[in-house]
DNA sequence: CATGAATGAGTTTTCATTCAT
DNA sequence: GATGAATGAAAACTCATTCAT
């Protein structure tokens, strides 16, 4: 029991390094090393909990998508979202998704460089599959609350979600300042209230 | 003369070569030597003809860049866009970009392989911080014949962009049919009808 | 503890590795291979021990000169400098250097080569600059126990150290017994001992 | 005739490119590409005029040995040793051999770098070896006209040069001005004049 | 004679991975 | 479990040399 303590506590500890790390370089600029350093332990180890870097990467890709899902779910549990007018419930989800995810500088560097190494590894491409088709899922039942059209509310969800990754990667490339991002952002929102 | 023609098409050989190699690998993991097989010469000519592997990548952007630009020049040289009404050419815009931009699997993965280095290399983020902003301009400017508003015509043809781009990616990690991608475009571009 | 000592160990061996090589090929020729080789190990473990080809050569040269003035300490701590003669005095300071320095053929060869390194590298240059700093005050101390002249005993060592150098020079060019090495350096000898 | 000059004349531009480039670099990192960047023609055209790039170097060798040589031919051209004193002339000798050798600090580089060379290249070993037998032949011939002893004159020779030669490369290594070098030459000059 | 395109051997360096202690 | 020494494959890049034009 304790023992499954101090794996999962190093083995989180090793994730977030590679967190650490990905923000200065990409991920197979990144060595064994670099992470080992970040994490303050002996690279070694990374073995020992780990079969190869590639299984890292797939863990830590887990990680990253478990943790943003889990700020989606609190997030929402705070709200009641049951009682909510339309217009209330995408004020909510607008605010949430562009300050946690959108805007998100270093979150959109990160998928940014997953999205890049999904191109080429069929493994993290499932990965990433999977978390945008939850993510539109989610959304599309959110909204078919206050919609009759079901298909057309997941079509909805996913030109949202595309918009949003659209965005995000401009607040990669662009300083922050230079695209009217914000006004962007909020014409989008005005748009959508009209639109359900 | 003839010599200068030999160094033309030697470098466009090898940057097509490189074309090719990025759609099986990443351009980390191309080495030279890679590119150097698939253009059928030996690797020391690309360091006779470029100073550097990055020097090739950037020589590549620009190369990638200018191609689609020819593309939209040509298209529009086609077309009567001053008498044709908005409806046209809102099709019209949409019929090129869906087509040669946005469901073009092959131009969408270069792309998110040139973001990715992007967020590393200050070289490559400038050359897309540059094309995307053209790329948004001129689009400002098609919008703007149709719109009085120009500062929401600007607003509007950087969410038409942004949105384009998530399809992109998603066009990447998602098997061709798995998303009703047909549909959301369509939808879309129904969407931009209505506002403009 | 034991792990500290292989480091050392291996490190030395290393450093007496590049000194076997620089007897066949100048540094430059010297490849990190070629060095491991010759220390019967694996050339990534140079990179492991030091993190450059110059590093290796930076602590060579240390080691080289190190060496020598143990030799020469060691020397000195088996005589009486305090109760010699002037003329015992320098016959020992001669015959120590003659020996050990100046007729060391393979020393020279090695001091040539880093004096070449030193034209073209500040580091080394700055290395090679203390050890004869320190050679001219040692030589200049010792001089100053019987002149008055504390400058001029200065400048003889100067001149001296000089000479001895010189010579040196001619034994990696010349070779042995077709210069009269040993009258030339006795007849100097015989004038120092005149001037002092 | 044309031909022949205009073939010279190409290769001493290459042999004084050569020089040049010794100021900066070793020659093992000199390129052929360097030299001909230096002086100003095809890299090609050095394999035409000289076999490899040794062929430059031991051409070079050459030219720096004869030309120094001519140096001293003209400057005691331009002096009448047979009537002066041994002081006057063991002063224009000192005079001659400190400001055109061994205060020469380019030349002194350059020496020390074909020394270097010659620890490992025979042929240039040679060259050297019978630049120096001349220097301390031409040199024992002078003293000899102020001295009985022939032996003696010979072995004051080489302690000469050797002497110069060991401040040469106290020169290339010591800032000018922090080793009393004008002092040093100074008193040796004393000692010879005593000498003979 | 001159040019510059092409070759290929060779260099330093990096790094994931293994494994004895 | 943890450590760090060792391995060896592979990378980018350099360069003397050759040779067709």
């Amino acid at each position: 029991m304790a023992r499954r303590k101090v794996q999962e506590k190093r083995r989180l500890q090793i994730l977030k390094a590679l967190d650490a790390c990905l923000q200065r370089k990409s991920f197979e600029k990144t060595s064994i090393k670099d992470i080992a350093r970040e994490a303050g332990v002996n690279h070694g180890v990374l073995h020992y909990y780990f079969k190869s870097k590639e299984e890292i990467l797939l863990n830590y890709i887990d990680y990253v998508i478990e943790d943003y899902r889990a700020q989606a779910r609190e997030w929402m549990g705070g709200r009641d979202l049951e009682h909510s007018t339309k217009r209330e419930f995408i004020d909510e989800v607008f605010a949430f998704v562009n300050n946690r995810i959108t805007l998100n500088k270093s979150l959109s560097r990160i998928f940014v460089e997953i999205w890049e190494i999904a191109l080429y590894n069929p493994a993290v491409r499932g990965k990433l599959r999977e978390a945008y088709t939850r993510w539109v899922e989610d959304l599309g039942e959110m909204i078919s609350r206050h919609i009759e059209d079901k298909a057309f509310a997941r079509n909805v969800s996913i030109a949202m979600v595309a918009f949003w990754e659209g965005m995000a990667l401009f607040s990669t490339v662009f300083p922050p300042g230079s695209l009217a991002v914000g006004d962007v952002l909020k014409g989008f929102q005005q748009r959508i209230v009209e639109i359900l």
